[in-house]
DNA sequence: ATGTCAATAAATATCGATTTTTTGGAGATT
DNA sequence: AATCTCCAAAAAATCGATATTTATTGACAT
């Protein structure tokens, strides 16, 4: 999301490896929220350099997953109820504002796009496929604004709320809303080029999984 | 703007001096836009070692003033008339969140860090001193909205919409708006606590300063 | 008991050297 | 003339060791 990758296949570069590892662990809570990241255990567990390790954990700080907090080292973003709120704020107004402004300018290009990433989420099997799809689903929507800086900011901001949503409930009891309706209607909408109903669509998706998060986490 | 400092006076860590002063020049157009950095340059500049300058540059990834190329180093951040355009909009959207819902928060407290930023900003000597004021003046007027992550994105604009004013004009011919009479205006209403108007003005303010540079930049 | 301070331990930050990777170009091949 | 291959120089990434800084502990005075 930060290291602009060419190459797909292998990881490279020691860094990326232990960015995404760190990433990973981060959004799955096996780096809780708050807690004090030591260079030296991470460096043992990954098998790698501290310098890796430190690289990967200032890269982090991009995505407000690690803050760093100076001659102390980093730790864990802390996750709060209010901070919460404010990503799902943030996501329903640069997301709304990106999806109008892609379907402005939609063009077959992207609506194939679309529709693919559309396919492969309904096609994914299994939780982590799913995930993969979904996320990407997401961005392919907002992929049309030509405002790359807005993509970032979502995609950063899609990661903190899968943070959220892993930390609310491991195995989720996802209520039953028909999650894949949802998706139609919003894919249906954006196809159609009906800004203000693929808008309404995509926020009232987002709230509602918002809603249903707030009280999971009320009991932070 | 990335790191959490403490103590205020004197730079403790290598790293945060080199962060410091890089973003210096990249901001100034000391590092143009679009440049490959090389490390062993900055590192001599710096007077320092090549590991407080590596991790000050991904720092200032964070910043999205600097882009990393996996085992490729890093570059300064191009700059574009559409990049300028974007974060001019993002500006817009962000501020007016925040603004409306620091005046929705309205405190004494607030309010009498507003006016002590006003008038500083306005007894402000020299380029410098009037910059700084300038961005506190801004900030606080969104400080306020409790929404930290919304503060930082807007401080990150911020500074981004600065780099591209200097690097419309070195010794700016500054149009002869009232500057500070646009900033009384957003004052005023702000303090009033009239949210429409104080919002009318900042964005106005930003546009009008906009549309200016936009005009200076197309001969990129 | 409580608070302060110094000594010690732990962790971070930084340096210098080494290893990989990329870049640029000379010469060979079509 | 254009393209490809391989080598050398340059740069980036990484490692291992050292220097700094912060955190902890316990003796001592209040």
């Amino acid at each position: 999301m930060n290291m602009i990758d060419h190459g797909s296949g292998k990881e490279k570069s020691a860094t990326r490896a232990a960015y995404l590892s760190m990433r990973d662990m981060i959004l799955k809570g096996t780096l809780p929220a708050g807690e004090k990241i030591k260079i030296e255990n991470l460096r043992k567990l990954l098998d790698t350099g501290a310098s890796p390790v430190r690289e990967a954990l200032s890269l982090l700080t991009s995505d407000m997953l690690v803050e760093r907090i100076d001659q102390r080292g980093f730790r864990a973003t802390p996750a709060s109820p209010e901070n919460f709120a404010e990503i799902l704020n943030l996501r329903c107004v640069l997301e709304d504002m990106a999806l109008r402004q892609s379907i402005a300018n939609a063009t077959p290009d992207w609506e194939e796009r679309l529709v693919l990433a559309h396919h492969h989420m309904n096609r994914a099997v299994g939780a982590e496929a799913f995930e993969d799809a979904h996320k990407v689903f997401h961005m392919t929507l907002l992929s049309n604004a030509a405002a790359p800086m807005t993509e970032r900011y979502c995609s950063q901001l899609y990661d903190l709320n899968i943070r959220y949503r892993n930390l609310a409930a491991s195995e989720v009891t996802y209520k039953r809303r028909d999650i894949s309706a949802e998706h139609a209607q919003i894919f249906d909408a954006a196809i159609k080029r009906n800004a203000d109903d693929a808008s309404a669509a995509l926020l009232s998706h987002y709230r509602l999984t918002g809603e249903y998060l707030a009280q999971q986490l009320s009991g932070l």
